[in-house]
Order: C-alpha cells, then sequence, then structure tokens
DNA sequence: CGTGCACCTTCCCATCATGTCAAGGTCAAG
DNA sequence: CTTGACCTTGACATGATGGGAAGGTGCACG
C-alpha cells in the first residue's frame, strides 16, 4: 500500500505520515525498490490511532505515550486514565481562559452602541484599562 | 525611554516590542545616537493597548485594525463592534470544540478502571473507533 | 581613567502541527 | 512514448513568542 493509499485510508495526510516517521512518531515505513514507502494493516491501525488522539486534542507528546501504552501488553490502565485526565484538565483550563475572555468581551460589546458614532467602550477598555462602564 | 523601560512599563516583552516594529503593527521608534530605541507616552499608550488586546485574545490582525479604528476619529463603533463580536464568535467556536472533546475524552475516562490492568475502554476507543462502551 | 555589569543592537533558530510549493523520479494506461 | 497521477526530498510559511549568540553602549564605582 502506498503513502496517498494510507492517507485515504486513515485520514492522515500523506505529508503529516512523512513527518511522523521524521519525528520517530512511527517507525520508518518499508520501501519499495524504487523508494516508494509501504504501508501494511498494522501501520494503519496505527495511523488511525494517531488520528484518532489527534481528534481527541492529544499532543503529540502525548500520542507518543499513548502509543507506547497501547503496544504494551503489560500496561496499566491507570497510566492511561492519567494521561487522559491530564488532557482534560489542559482542556478545561483553555475553555476556562477562553470563557473569561469571552465574559470580558460580551460585556464591553454589550455597552457599545454599534451606530455610526465614534465613542465606544471596547476602544476606551483597551486604551485605558479603565471599565468605564461598570455599569452593574 | 528605552525599550527595557517600555517593556517593563507596558508589560510587553522587549523581544514582541521589537517584533511588533518589524512586521510592521507600531510605526518604527525613534532612536539615540548609539542606536537605542526611544519610547515616549504614545507610544506607551499603544504598547498598551496591544497588551490589552491580546489579553483578550485578539489576533495581530484584529489588533491592526482595532489600532487603525482607534486612531481614527471619524471611526464608526459599530466596526469597532464588529471585530469584537467576530472574535467573540470564534472563541466560542473553540469552547465547542474543546467541549466536544473533553465531552467524549470524560466518558471514555469514566469507564476506565484505572488500575493496574492492562483493558481500557480509552485506548480500545482510540485503536478500533469503536465506542465499546456505549453503555448510556 | 579603567573595569564590570546591565542594557542595547541585529540576526538566527526553535516551538507546534500543518500546508504549500518546487524539482525531479516512477508507474500504469493509452 | 507520452501523459498524468503519484511518489520522493527539501525548503519555506503560518502565529506569537522564546532563546541565544556576538558585539556595541551607558553608567557607576574604584
Amino acid at each position: 500500500m502506498n503513502i496517498g493509499e494510507a492517507a485515504e485510508a486513515t485520514g492522515v495526510t500523506a505529508k503529516m505520515i512523512r513527518h511522523y516517521e521524521q519525528i520517530g512518531l512511527i517507525k520508518a515505513a518499508g520501501r519499495t525498490g524504487a523508494g516508494y514507502r509501504v504501508y501494511g494493516p498494522n501501520d494503519l491501525s496505527t495511523l488511525s490511532f494517531i488520528r484518532r488522539s489527534r481528534d481527541l486534542g492529544f499532543s503529540i507528546a502525548q500520542i507518543r505515550d499513548l502509543l507506547a501504552l497501547w503496544q504494551d501488553r503489560a500496561r496499566a490502565s491507570s497510566e492511561v486514565k492519567r494521561i487522559a485526565n491530564e488532557h482534560i484538565e489542559e482542556m478545561r483550563e483553555k475553555m476556562r481562559l477562553l470563557q473569561d475572555m469571552v465574559g470580558t468581551l460580551e460585556h464591553l460589546s454589550a455597552n457599545c452602541h454599534g451606530d455610526a458614532r465614534p465613542d465606544c467602550p471596547i476602544l476606551q477598555q483597551l486604551a485605558t484599562g479603565d471599565a468605564e462602564t461598570s455599569c452593574c
């Protein structure tokens, strides 16, 4: 199986497959006489695993660990769970930060006329750091 | 005022001030005879404006627009509000994506024993794409 | 006046995951 | 044999930021 077919089958682009090989996330694929990379069912499973991990937002480093655990028959599920929970916490933290920013900006936007006049609490806040519109 | 003092005063690192100058976000600072950049009160205001904008998650491109509006006395606040609302929507979208990932992963994690045994619904899902633990 | 230290300058490289583009080799069908 | 689709490597870009090297400047203290 060529890299293009493997890409099609797993949803990982050919570009990324080569990249993952280069950074050592996956082992180097076999080659034909002409130098084409060749992929078998095992490789496809690994690539699909990576794709699903990325879809869940795991970083390359985390995927590296997950792959190692996946291929370790003596693994403890606690370790997998730890990585997952860590990642959940990271994502929750990102959401918190976004929520804070959205909250502030929503408040400012709500107090902005949004018409042709130039005065605007959003710019006011950005310029001075004063909330001026501490209305509530 | 030196770049270091300006950085201290505004919370924008010297590194980033130079960078913003290079990409044309701020105009080139004046220089002393020796080539040191010099900053005045106006420059500090601009840098603080940028810093607050970044704290609210605006991209450089958006900040460029906001700065232009800020310096335009004939601006319409509707334009500022539009940029802000656009940004709010972007952030909400990011939160939605995160929430989806967190939801899925939480579900998997909740069904993982997290003990010394190797079987683990998280790895199961990553490997096969089957939710196996469609318990509820 | 000299020395040392903190600061400044420019320039290059790294991150992270991904995309784009270019120049050239290979394969299969017509 | 040509054409077109595919493969190869390599370089460069993104966005915002950090790190570091190599060399010049400013100031205070002895």
